[in-house]
DNA sequence: CTAAATGTAAATAATTTTATTACAAGTTTG
DNA sequence: CAAACTTGTAATAAAATTATTTACATTTAG
């Protein structure tokens, strides 16, 4: 497993930051209800983020506010943050394959570069959304979920 | 977590398939030495790889053949008979956001199409892979080696 | 000072993945 | 046919990863 739920939840919290800025008082608790996670999950991937200059936070203050625009916050930049990066990517490669073997000796060597090589166009797509766009589309389906309530 | 060490197993699998051809009597439990797993991860990824058209195997009767062209064998068709496919792909959601929360509630809807997209561009580099540049490296990577060794 | 938040560590639980054991069933060979 | 060997598969155990929970220190606001 490579990409954890750790992502969704990250985007879901930019989204909800974003979202109930000016209308609710946004902890990490709020945000853990919202998500339906721990608020120990939340707060981990709230200092990743910050450690990432993506959002403001400090102990003790209430209020957490975006530091970046949304529009130059992409997918990538969340992967990043959440430490997906730093780690081994995608592909878990299985991790012994018999030296002694001409195949087993080998083939790390021949994969390596092609999985990066994916890895790398993997990268680019994240790179491609926003968190914008995540941002206007759920507004976008707020407002057509409240019309259909108000038509009903 | 997503991808599994299937992959690169059964990319292994298949090189090694390919290079002992008619040197080496290649069955389940050989192979696992090679990647040095158990010999029934093995039987399962082969099964999957039977499964998908790429391999002749059955019971009882020894030598293992691959039936497709290495030429024809992508990455993208070992990553679908692993199993990787019917799954939940690449992304990982968060399971139970909150339906009480306008964000919780709409998340899903805002983001599974973008998530589709990167899954979709994941899956068209994948087909740009083939085994047989895999395994081409490979025998490249062994001569390197042996005619270092007959150097010293 | 008190209340409320974040920041962290540690222990537990849950989930997923891999390993192992065991045996059934099919082939081949002598 | 019998013996040896192989794939096929189920069931259980072990290992690794992830998530949850509890607890408490630290910081800020009122």
């Amino acid at each position: 497993m490579q990409i954890t739920t750790r992502f969704t939840i990250a985007v879901h919290i930019i989204t909800a930051i974003d979202y109930f800025n000016g209308k609710e008082k946004v902890t990490s608790s709020f945000l853990a209800e919202s998500v339906g996670v721990n608020p120990v999950i939340v707060r981990e991937i709230m200092g990743d983020l910050k450690a990432a200059g993506i959002i403001a936070i400090s102990q003790g203050k209430s209020g957490i506010e975006l530091v970046k625009d949304t529009r130059d916050i992409t997918f990538y930049d969340v992967y990043k943050a959440i430490g997906c990066v730093d780690g081994e990517g995608l592909f878990h490669f299985h991790e012994r394959p018999n030296p002694m073997c001409p195949v087993g000796g080998h083939i790390h060597k021949a994969l390596d570069g092609k999985l990066q090589i994916i890895q790398s166009e993997f990268e680019d797509s994240l790179k491609c959304i926003t968190l914008y766009s995540v941002i206007a589309d759920t507004r976008q389906a707020i407002a057509d979920d409240s019309e259909l309530l108000h038509l009903s």
